[in-house]
RNA sequence: GCCGGCGUGGCGGAAUUGGCAGACGCGCUGGACUCAAAAUCCAGUGAUCGCAAGAUCGUGUGGGUUCGAGCCCCUCCGCCGGCACCA
């Protein structure tokens, strides 16, 4: 490439001074409810982006693709006469930092601070409009001191199951209040990862393997903090309902959420007053129940077991807790499982059943037994047949597949109770039948977890618990926030004691008590970070009360207008903040039951070579190398030009200079280079009226780039802005009013180059309509659209045979006639017969002949 | 295995939701400008056949509904994402 090749248009200067003012004069900052410029006559819209991670490596071009999509909302419902928030943040504790902390003895809070001077650099290049001010960070002492205050909340209250919410742990009246507690201490299996010395989430673990790293995940049990999502199971998923959330999330968090409706049975042990209490989806199936089969950790295995048989349990046990959650999960492997010697009496055929041990049967779900009924559970047929147990039919399907092994739901036989009732009639009858004896009860199931809120991390937010006597008690919001100690070494200490364990000083609240020495995960920050936001500096409350209702209150059940960014945190981040506002909201401490309203997922960009971008493969595109050299107002229109947002797609330097080539011939339009080599308004720039193809074009253009802004098409709205600029190359007058409209349609796409345009109009012709931002959008006038005359397509049996222009208002008949006359058609159908004529008005006319 | 989503030129992608397939951009070909190149501008560009007018074929596969299907229904194939012994 030549060198010394002229840049296409000086857009490196304008767009460093466009910054600048938008900076100086605070353009984007939007005033809370009784603040000074605050306009109260305005209706407000919150979009929002998920807040990065301020990584050492910086923004890759898969940050700016959602950012760029929510700043071109921004701007355009600012010109659309909206309030509108749009701020940004940094999600800043998390793992990187404590490892490079580990590495070279930097404290994490220094690293953040470069981290996110670096990102905000960078995002600051590219234009956004962010309401800086508004900045927040998740590891600032003045914003976890409310992420601290909100736990407290939590901790201090309980799951009322008569109002379903969440209510003040005061108004509980049982003694055991940590039993209720919303946040609660458990000694229980954990996924321990040895590697990231820490226990994570089950949402962080992926095929047994962390999240973050990729590291082995062990189950060991350890006492850790837990919130009882649980009981907010069936609201979690009920409000989904009223989000306008991609089908695909929705469906993600439903199938975590895993609600599923059956019975709990009982059934006694053979010569004990013991039972064993299983969960089945299958109640109409208990008749075919010929073995029960428990969980290795399941508690009863113990006290039933027999004393041939305890040499082998005790093996077996063993031997299944040495497996990992792979291997335990692996579903190729044989099913395995011991003889307990023990017998349970099936309820509804009173016979002596087996009562068995396998690991196909998990601890964590249901009641951590099950009913085994070969003949309708593919697993326990499996299981059947490899010991031998007995299979009996129960149900009868209704088509021509063979009942043996038939999991579906058809007709119950063998079952004196409920036979020739259909499984869903069977279920309800038998579950009714087991109720009046006190047999089992009608249950619900999710698999669902509580969500393990501990970490053994440095760079977190400690808990503001202390210990003294084996008890826990919170500090109060007065002791908040609660800092974490200096340490020299941030090591893990490769066991359950966290690294603030070293820190003796702090660990050390008074004479008897000891603080907690966990810290919170990194989603506590992220949790509620939405709220902040509207009232960032606020030093009395997580969020001043006017200024949440202001932002958040509508007549929608969530409060963020727009939330934009990628589908990693479907169960993650979207499901904890989700519960997080439900207990704030029962506490009444905001006003919405749901946190975003509307949810929209940004694709993946991939690399040139259609790969995943990635270090190792070397095809990672930097943003600040492509603004470099084709600007900011490029990188933006590319990055949206590329195809529909929610789509994946790969990096391509040549569309990049399509699109650059795209804004210089806008810049073309007006300006000229005079002889001193400076830009200057072209000459050919003229206040008269515009011509009435122009005047069609634009407003086509209007009501393209609208209709597209509002349903995300930003790629076709940027098809239809090239489409009116090429319209306009080579033109010999070009109509001001219509370049005027036209660089506000620009404006939300390519900030920089749009004001620096508009001011210049507005220099040379002398008028006093202000900045570029404070313009209303256009509106498009039908009458310009409307056509005199259309193209009508003619067809023969439904393929085209020609076209003939036709006034707008030609008759149906009309239509028919002169398709029936036409040249082209007469030639084909000599000698057919004509079959039927349809017309559709406007369109076409297809005529069938055989 | 189950549940979602997708499949359109050489490439990224359009298509008013059943009515002219391939908008726009990239790439490519030719032309103008230039000593030359770059940049810019103009023209062409789905495939096949034809000098041409034009004809035939064409939206992963096979079928169906319809006057008419990229779009609706069924079958199969491929890719992407999620869940995965959840009883």
């Amino acid at each position: 490439m030549n060198s010394d090749r002229r840049k296409q248009y000086p857009f490196d200067q304008i767009e460093r001074k466009w910054q600048a003012i938008w900076d100086e004069r605070q353009l984007f900052h939007a005033p809370n409810p009784a603040e000074k410029g605050f306009d109260p006559a305005k209706p407000k819209f919150y979009v929002l982006d998920m807040f990065p991670y301020p990584s050492g490596a910086g923004l890759h071009v898969g940050h700016p693709e959602g950012y760029t999509a929510t700043d071109i909302i921004a701007r355009y419902k600012r010109m659309r006469g909206f309030n509108v928030l749009h701020p940004m943040g940094w999600d800043a504790f998390g793992l990187p930092a404590e490892q490079y902390a580990i590495k070279t003895g930097q404290h994490p809070a220094i690293t953040t601070r470069e981290n996110v001077a670096k990102f905000k650099s960078q995002l600051k290049r590219i234009g956004f409009s962010y309401d800086w001010p508004r900045e927040i960070n998740t590891t600032d002492p003045a914003y976890y001191k409310w992420t601290q205050w909100i736990f407290l909340q939590i901790y201090n209250s309980w799951f009322n199951p008569d109002t379903n919410r969440a209510e003040p742990i005061s108004t509980y009246r049982g003694n055991d209040l940590d039993s209720v507690r919303l946040a609660y201490v458990a000694d229980v299996p954990v996924n321990w990862c040895p590697e990231l010395g820490t226990v994570l989430a089950n949402e962080e673990v992926v095929d047994g393997k962390s999240e973050v790293g990729g590291f082995p995940v062990l189950r060991r049990p350890m006492r850790q903090w837990m919130l009882r999502i649980t009981t907010y199971a069936e609201r979690l998923l009920n409000e989904l309902e009223g989000l306008d959330w991609p089908l695909g999330v929705k469906l993600l968090q439903r199938n975590w959420i895993g609600r599923s409706e059956g019975a709990e049975i009982n059934f006694k042990i053979d010569e004990s007053d013991r039972k064993i209490r299983v969960f089945t989806t299958r109640p109409d199936t208990l008749y075919g129940g010929t073995f029960l089969v428990l969980a290795p950790e399941h508690s009863l295995v113990d006290l039933i077991v027999t004393e041939e048989q305890g040499p082998a349990v005790r093996e077996y046990r063993e031997r299944a807790a040495r497996k990992s959650e792979l291997e335990r999960a692996d579903l190729s492997k044989e099913k395995t499982g011991v003889f307990s010697g023990a017998y349970a009496i099936n309820p509804a055929t009173n016979e002596k059943i087996p009562v068995w041990i396998a690991d196909y049967v998990l601890l964590g779900y249901g009641t951590g037994a099950i009913g085994g009924v070969p003949a309708h559970d593919e697993r326990d047929l499996e299981f059947a047949k490899k010991f031998d147990l007995p299979i009996v039919v129960v149900v009868q399907p209704t088509g021509d597949e063979p009942s043996f092994g038939f999991t579906g739901e058809g007709i119950a036989i063998n079952s004196p109770i409920i036979n020739g009732l259909t499984s869903s009639e069977a279920k309800k009858k038998i579950t009714s039948w087991l109720e009046k004896r006190c047999l089992g009860k009608r249950a619900i199931n999710y698999k669902l977890r509580d969500w393990l809120f501990s970490r053994q991390r440095y760079w977190g937010e400690p808990f503001q618990i202390v210990w003294e006597n084996g008890k826990h008690r919170a500090l109060q919001e007065k002791d908040l926030p609660v800092v974490p100690p200096s340490l020299e070494d941030y090591k893990p200490t490769g066991t359950a004691e966290p690294p603030l364990g070293k820190a003796k000083e702090w660990i050390r609240y008074s004479d008897k008590s000891m603080r907690e020495t966990n810290t919170m995960p990194q989603w506590a920050g992220s949790c509620w970070y939405y709220l902040r936001f509207c009232d960032p500096h606020n030093d009395k409350r997580f969020v001043g009360e006017e200024a949440e209702r202001y932002w958040m209150d509508d007549d929608k059940p969530g409060g963020v207008d727009l939330y934009v960014g990628g589908t990693e945190h479907a169960v993650l981040h979207l499901l904890y903040a989700r519960f997080w506002q439900k207990v704030l909201f029962d506490l009444g401490y905001v006003s919405k039951p749901e946190p975003f309203q509307r949810l929209v997922n940004q694709g993946i960009i991939l690399g040139e070579d259609n790969q995943k971008m990635s270090k190792s493969r070397g095809n990672i595109v930097n943003p600040d190398d492509v603004i470099d050299q084709h600007g900011a107002d490029a990188f933006r229109c590319y990055e949206m030009f590329m195809g529909p947002l929610e789509q994946m797609k790969p990096w391509s330097t040549r569309g990049v200079e399509g699109v650059a080539r795209f804004l210089a011939r806008v810049w073309r339009l007006l300006m000229t280079e005079n002889q001193a080599g400076e830009w200057v308004l072209s000459d050919k720039v003229k206040d008269v009226e515009a011509a009435k193809q122009q005047q069609k074009l634009l407003h086509a253009t209007i009501k393209k780039v609208t209709d597209d802004i509002e349903s995300f098409s930003f790629n076709t709205a940027i098809s239809q802005m090239m489409i009116f600029v090429n319209a306009f190359t080579n033109v010999e007058i070009i109509p001001l009013s219509t370049m005027r409209i036209f660089l506000v349609l620009l404006n939300p796409f390519a900030p920089h180059i749009s004001s620096e345009l508009w001011e210049r109009l507005s220099a040379e012709f002398d008028d006093a309509r202000g900045d570029i931002t404070q313009q209303s959008w256009p509106a498009y006038d039908e009458r310009f659209l409307i056509e005199d005359e259309v193209e009508i397509v003619i067809q023969i049996n439904g393929k085209l045979r020609d076209r003939v222009k036709m006034p707008i208002v030609a008759t149906e008949e009309e239509l028919r006639a002169v398709a029936l006359s036409n040249a082209k058609v007469q030639d084909r159908i000599a000698g057919k017969t004509v079959r039927k004529v349809i017309v559709v008005p406007k369109k076409l006319v297809n005529i069938v002949v055989t």
